[in-house]
DNA sequence: CTCCTGACGG
DNA sequence: CCGTCGGGAG
């Protein structure tokens, strides 16, 4: 296990994205990324989060928003119910918390909208707190390496998330560089279909090559 | 056709 | 635990 969480940071060079997104520590705009990034790929959330932040700048302004106005600025994301998480998120927050984000994650999962993934990513970032993530690449990445095989929906996987677990355990770093290295690593590299295993730094250990 | 930094209701 | 939501890109 070290080895792969060694690597992937070691080799973050190879595979680096960069987003707005992952250039702050408001817990504010975190979530609203998060949000937006549910099932989407980055590169389409990138305008729509320029357009909503511009708009709605803090947690009070969308406390106050229209919900057809934010279902405006999300239509392009799809995945529309969305809309309504926004808004219900910044109340509850104002409502509980006088709007400071708390902390813990049984907090947190008690925000509309906000479920493990979420509240595991505002922990990490915000909040520097090492906590397993898992999401559909992440999975993606260890059911390969791992050689366990698995198909379908592997999110919610025990082996996964344990495994998971580890890996953010083992990392000499702050929990949101691995969360993105091994993110973009996923998105670039071992891709759902046609992974690079001509350029995969992880192949010489990974199971999925073999 | 599959897949995207998941959360929710049933 | 499982089906579903969704537009856009490849």
């Amino acid at each position: 296990m070290s080895n792969i969480s060694k690597n992937i940071i070691e080799n973050r060079h190879l595979y680096k994205r960069d987003f707005r997104w992952r250039h702050t520590r408001d817990p504010y705009e975190i979530m609203i990324a998060e949000f937006m990034l549910q099932r989407t790929k980055a590169n389409q959330v990138v305008p729509v989060y320029d357009d909503f932040l511009k708009k709605y700048p803090d947690i009070k302004s969308v406390s106050k928003a229209d919900i057809a106005d934010i279902a405006r600025i999300i239509r392009p994301l799809g995945l529309h119910w969305r809309s309504g998480h926004f808004k219900k998120a910044a109340e509850y927050i104002i409502r509980e918390y006088n709007g400071k984000f708390p902390s813990s994650k049984e907090e947190l999962l008690k925000i509309p909208g906000v479920g493990d993934y979420v509240a595991g990513v505002i922990l990490a970032v915000a909040f520097s707190k090492n906590t397993c993530i898992v999401d559909s690449n992440i999975a993606r990445v260890l059911n390969r390496y791992f050689g366990l095989d698995l198909t379908g929906e592997i999110r919610r996987n025990k082996k996964i998330v344990e495994l998971s677990d580890e890996l953010f355990s083992h990392c000499n770093c702050e929990p949101k560089e691995m969360l993105f290295a091994i993110i973009d690593f996923s998105a670039l590299i071992c891709t759902p279909l046609n992974p690079k295993h001509g350029i995969c730094p992880l192949k010489d250990d990974c199971k999925f090559v073999k």
